[in-house]
This record gives C-alpha cells, sequence and structure tokens, in this order.
DNA sequence: GTCTATATAGAGATAGAC
DNA sequence: GTCTATCTCTATATAGAC
C-alpha cells in the first residue's frame, strides 16, 4: 500500500464524469452531452474532461461498454440462480422499469437510445451495441427455454425469436411508456406479456 | 385559374425540404439534420430555407405532423375493409417492414427515432407524437378485438393493451433489428408474434 | 421566393502554464 | 490532473438586395 499505489483521484473524475454523460443521454439523446453540459455537472473545466476522454466518440464508447458490463452482471446475479423461470423473466423485466422509474426523471435503456441513431456512431461503439443486443437476447432465450422444459412457461417456436421479441418490446416499450407520461402503459405490457407466456 | 392561382411553385421547395428532412432523420437521427445538409439535397441555399420553415422546430414538427397523418392515411385506407383482422395485421407490420426494407438504406420510423429525445423537443412536437402513439395503438386495438370476436386472432385481456404492446414491439424492433443489420430478426419476430396470436 | 453576406453562439479540440 | 486561453468549425438565424 505504498510504491504500488496509484493516482487514483482521477478514478472518481472519470467515473463522474461517466456517470454525468450517461444521465444526460438516457435523458435527452446523444445529442444531449456537450463537454459543457458534462463540465456544468462535474464541476470540471471542459479542457479537463479531454485528458480523460480525448475524444467525444471515445467518451460515448467508454459509456456504452460501461454500461453493458454493468448491466450484464446485474442479469447474470440471477440467472443462474435457483429462481423459477418466470421469476427471472420478471426480475429481467425489473430492470427496465427501475430505469424508466429513475428518480432524476424517465430514464431509456442506453443502448435503445444510441442504438435509434446507430447510423451516426463509430463502428467500435456499433460493435459493442450489437453485442449487448444479442447478449441480451441471448440470456432471455436462455431464461425462456429452461421456463419451457420446466413447465413453467408456454410457447411455440424458437426461445431466441421470442427473446429477440421480449427484447425489441421492452426497447420499444420505455421510449413509448415515457410519452405517455407514467408507468401505467410499461405496465400494462408488462402484465399482458406475462400473461401470454405464462403457464 | 387566373386571379385564384396561387403562387404555387413554393409547394414543391416545401415539400422538398421535409422529404430530406424527413429521410436524413429516419437515417441518422434528428441531430443528422442541419439548414446545410438539407441545403444540399435540396440544392437551395441555407436561407432559402428559412423562409419555409423559420426555425429547426417549426420544421420538425411540420414534419411529424406530415408523417403522422400520411401513415395513419396508410393504416386507415384498409382498417375498415372487408379483410380479415390477421390480414389486417399483416399488412399493418408491413408497413414498418417496408420502412425498415427502403432502399436508401434501413430507416426507422420518424416517430420512433424522435420519441427517443422526446425531452429534447418542443411541446407541440411532444403532443404530435402523442397523437401519433395512441393513434396507433386504437388502431390495434380496434384490429385485434375485431380479430378476437371473429375468433381469427386469441389472447386474453384488454385489446388496448395488446395493442400497446405491439406497437412498442414493432417500433423497438426497428432500432434492434437494424443494429442486426439485415431484415431476419425483424421477419422471424413478426412470425412469433402471429404465431402467437394467431387462432 | 431565393439569393449573398453576416451576426452570434456553441461545438469539439489543442497548447502550454501550473 | 486541472487550469486558462485560444483555435477552428459548424450551427441557427437575420438583414437586405434582387
Amino acid at each position: 500500500m505504498n510504491t504500488l499505489k496509484q493516482k487514483n483521484s482521477n478514478k472518481d473524475t472519470r467515473e463522474a464524469i461517466l456517470d454525468s454523460a450517461e444521465s444526460i443521454i438516457q435523458t435527452y439523446g446523444a445529442n444531449g452531452i456537450s463537454y459543457q453540459t458534462i463540465s456544468d455537472i462535474v464541476q470540471i473545466r471542459k479542457a479537463s474532461i479531454h485528458y480523460h476522454f480525448p475524444t467525444k466518440e471515445k467518451l460515448i464508447e467508454e459509456l456504452v461498454r460501461r454500461y453493458r458490463l454493468r448491466f450484464l452482471a446485474l442479469v447474470d446475479a440471477f440467472i443462474d440462480s435457483p429462481l423459477s423461470a418466470p421469476t427471472k423473466l420478471e426480475r429481467y423485466i425489473a430492470l427496465f422499469e427501475q430505469t424508466l422509474e429513475d428518480k432524476s426523471g424517465m430514464k431509456v435503456c442506453l443502448c435503445g437510445m444510441l442504438g435509434a441513431e446507430l447510423a451516426s456512431m463509430g463502428s467500435p461503439t456499433v460493435k459493442i451495441l450489437r453485442n449487448f443486443y444479442s447478449d441480451n437476447i441471448e440470456r432471455l432465450a436462455r431464461i425462456l427455454e429452461e421456463g419451457r422444459e420446466a413447465g413453467s412457461l408456454k410457447f411455440s417456436g424458437d426461445a431466441e425469436a421470442l427473446g429477440g421479441l421480449i427484447f425489441s418490446l421492452l426497447e420499444g416499450a420505455m421510449i413509448i411508456a415515457r410519452a405517455a407520461d407514467g408507468m401505467d402503459q410499461f405496465r400494462s405490457i408488462r402484465k399482458q406479456l406475462l400473461k401470454i407466456i405464462k403457464v
């Protein structure tokens, strides 16, 4: 705890920059962030942000990378647990619901938001976004297949296709429900979905 | 055809501006348009665009208004026809599929795209977006209810809730499928959806 | 209705001092 | 690692000639 000690205070600044950028994008879209707005929130000069993230593209790339890892970790915390498949599915949906219920305003999935503007993102970022989508669909497919085998979920056809359906649905529902300005629509959609596939 | 004749040539320019802006937004997002990019496509000077649309906000508002009317007209062209409910549903889904299949690149629903950035849109625009969503959900609910009564569609619960689910699903699927870079994912989701509710 | 020219503000980014 | 200062580019928007 002496010679190996890192200059560590920058970790905090770096994370604070990512935190503020993430929050803004989830609320206003990719165009909502600027070095200035981040500067105002983090209380650091614009130029200092460039020390941590040389370009805006790199900042967004890092943002997406972090978000993906963090979100998948939340999923993987229960996916191999002894919980029933329907419970796992409800937990999964709850992750989206919580984002939408954020106390600082209804937020949308970062990767759903940026996916809308995919054509204007750098290719490393696009790769991570793609991975985020396929990782989530794969997790959903696993839950679905497990439920079908256990007899707790019922559906016909490909689990992967239904996983893609549910993931698309959740991403879309966040955007649409936010316009309705309340959680009711999202909740009624969730209820309808579970009614369809729960045995 | 003389005294009442309008100065009419501007109609074309106006529409051309809207067309180009629409196409850009559906591909790159709201941030993709600037007076310059529109100027390049329409072959008109930046300042001239301001003659037709004094501010960017007004331009986007008009864009959303036009899109909504046009899209609903396409839906209403068959919604009260003697077609079966499942066929109507397939036709409805085809409207989204066609947008995604556009020859100038995979496009996303204009209102889905702008909904992602709802928090940074002007309030008249937000109102029209909200209407677009609720109008579509209402049309879907009508088709669903009709199919249930005719025995050609099967589902339990509220038709409005299922309509919201399907609409959210389609909006989300356009975004997610585009990242997968091909129509396969969208088609497999459509297939899966129809498998679930077709009798 | 479209043009040229310009005002003004904001963006991302860099240089170099501390 | 953070600062001040500045560069360059692009954005929206306006004034006024044609």
